[in-house]
DNA sequence: ACAAAGATACCGACCAGTTGGTATGTTTTG
DNA sequence: CAAAACATACCAACTGGTCGGTATCTTTGT
């Protein structure tokens, strides 16, 4: 279970890098074994030495997926602010910026994935939300604290619910680009996700918490 | 070309009807033309007398849904009212109403089937993107009239991107949905859309245009 | 009016290529 | 040497698509 080591990368690590970009591009039922083994440069004999199926690929894909988004939000700039919202709508910022260039390289994994997914492959789909809503979990906080240094009261939403709301702009952002928008397009959402947490918060003062 | 008569439903609607289901439930890959046969009732010679391959299907599909789509939201009654932001806000409404049941009841033919063609097959992609921001072009009227009633000036979004966003905010519902999150989270997208527009239009009130 | 002629709708067996997956090697590594 | 890592050959099931044929309707010549 646990790959052994990390210097040179082995078939394991080669498939599930090519199936970041290859499911990307084509969507997961459209890729086949053959697709997957052919990018990484390995034998189907090495894909099935390491997954019991493509379907057991497609969920350690989304699994490395979260890994490596994770470690590159974790990793970035915006946490370092000291006022919360700034952190939120770095957030917000870093986003817009990683849309760049090819489709395929800017759009989400399990976003793509879970549409095929989430009927008839349940173990996928699990993977698959645990990735769009766990990461919505890591910015409850700073929005929970931005809600909380400017004495939100009385509102009909929770800090959970916006964070899920930034995922379910950015989803729809690439919908939207796929469907001949392009990047452009995404960036016009995500621009209008920024203009509505700024007026949730509009004319409330950032009054540091005094702990 | 002009289907002879609509008395009996024939092969070709009976196949593009259960294309909306089926490709709705498994995708678009994933989903052989034996599936679409069988949940037809129709042979497969029948399916290819009426549509020259499975992606000349997919196209046809994606036409008949923005029919079937533009058909219901014409005669919603949200059109009557005189106000235009509460057009706006009564599309929305009405959007909110209709998610409830199953997953594949509610979502999005279009939005699902894109993801899958956007890189491969172009066709079926420009079908959906014209079903997208077609269907989108359809609110931007109402949104201007709202904002010219209001007096919104010097602001730095268009009535088209607004309309944009709120297909944006309906695709990425449908996505977090399908992750696990269900009916309930795609209605809490909704919500927090609704609100982003009373937002974009608080505190200014609403002076009927005097023509 | 009526039958020949032709078009349209539909059927189901069939085809070559591809699919996910397996069985059995061979090579590398500790 | 033993086990893990990888390669090769192969398979049954399924894929989109073709093809010859039939039943039914429409047109047309007389």
């Amino acid at each position: 279970m646990p790959r052994p080591a990390a210097g040179t990368p082995n078939a394991r690590d080669k498939l599930l890098t090519a199936a970041l970009s290859v499911i990307r591009a084509k969507g997961y039922s459209a890729t086949s074994v053959d697709d997957l083994c052919a990018a990484a440069g390995v034998t189907k004999g090495a894909f099935f030495h390491h997954f019991r199926s493509k379907d057991a690929l497609a969920v350690a894909a989304a699994d490395h997926w979260s890994e490596l988004t994770g470690g590159l939000f974790a990793s970035a700039s915006y946490h370092s602010r000291v006022d919360p919202l700034d952190r939120v709508l770095g957030y917000v910022d870093f986003r817009r910026a990683l849309i760049a260039g090819e489709l395929c390289d800017f759009t989400c994994l399990v976003g793509t994935m879970v549409q095929e997914a989430y009927d008839a492959h349940p173990d996928i789909a699990d993977a698959c939300g645990r990735s769009i809503f766990g990461h919505a979990r890591t910015l409850e906080g700073d929005i929970a604290e931005a809600m909380d240094a400017r004495g939100l009261t009385g509102i009909d939403w929770t800090a959970a619910s916006l964070a899920r709301h930034t995922q379910a702009v950015l989803q729809g952002a690439f919908i939207l680009a796929k469907a001949g928008g392009g990047p452009d397009v995404a960036v016009e959402q995500i621009d209008h996700l920024k203009r509505y947490i700024t007026l949730l918060f509009e004319a409330r003062p950032w009054e540091p918490h005094p702990s």
